[in-house]
DNA sequence: ATATTAATACATTGAATAGTGTATTTCAAG
DNA sequence: CTTGAAATACACTATTCAATGTATTAATAT
């Protein structure tokens, strides 16, 4: 439950080229695009990665109480992230202690959070 | 192949709540969010909407030649982006022109872009 | 009316994936 | 060394979902 955040990093995404002009994607950009948002694209993930903003680390006992879920599920799951670059470990005796590495991550949450409640309201 | 766009709303999202001070996500608003990232977690969607990007509008027999899939997969997919409300249709004779109206997702499109890129240079 | 093209509806199939149960590894305490 | 707890590895099951094939609807042209 601690907070010790290192720093949001306001904007780690570079000035931006226009979408627009952009070649049309090809398999592999979509592929690895597809992968970031599959990625997200779960309830326990999600609800993991915004626990870890939250409290800054966990470890598998812990966000298994918070979440009231198996400890194989969310060891699972911390697993795929660990894959994907997106969290990072550290070993204290017993535990393993769990935190976001990528920074990306919590912008493209936030924004998605936002989105997904205005796009609630519009479309029904 | 035209490319009329009603602007892409630089800011189509609200000044930010800090994400880490939020409650824990509910089940409920995690699904949404889920909901959104699944929609964009495939591939075949998104060389569709940015396809949409970039010309503005298409009819289904154009996107199907462009990517080179089947109408029905094509079809299939719209229909789901419109289900979703992230784009919509107008009749011109036999043709059905689609386009986004969801601005959030090219936000959400580019940014994602964006990250992905760097995500892959760091992790691998 | 008939033929033709565009798009969709529907059922089916195959692949991906999340959670579970069991077994195993890793560490700390006694 | 033994015991117990935390985390993971692995096999398995159920579900979700994209693409396909077939059939149907909608619009245009002859």
């Amino acid at each position: 439950m601690n907070s010790r955040e290192p720093e949001p990093s306001l904007n780690a995404c570079l000035p931006k080229p226009p979408l627009g002009e952009r070649e049309l994607l090809t398999a592999m950009q979509a592929g690895e695009l597809v992968a970031l948002f599959k990625t997200l694209a779960n309830d326990t993930r999600l609800r993991m990665l915004h626990a870890l903003v939250r409290a800054g680390e966990m470890c598998v006992s812990e966000m298994s109480d918070l979440l009231a879920m198996k400890p194989q599920a969310i060891s699972n799951q911390l697993t795929r992230l660990a894959d994907r670059g997106i969290v990072g470990s550290r070993r204290n005796g017993n535990n393993i202690y769990y935190r976001i590495v990528d920074p990306c991550v919590i912008e493209i949450l936030d924004h998605g959070l936002c989105l997904s409640e205005e796009a609630k309201a519009r479309s029904k």
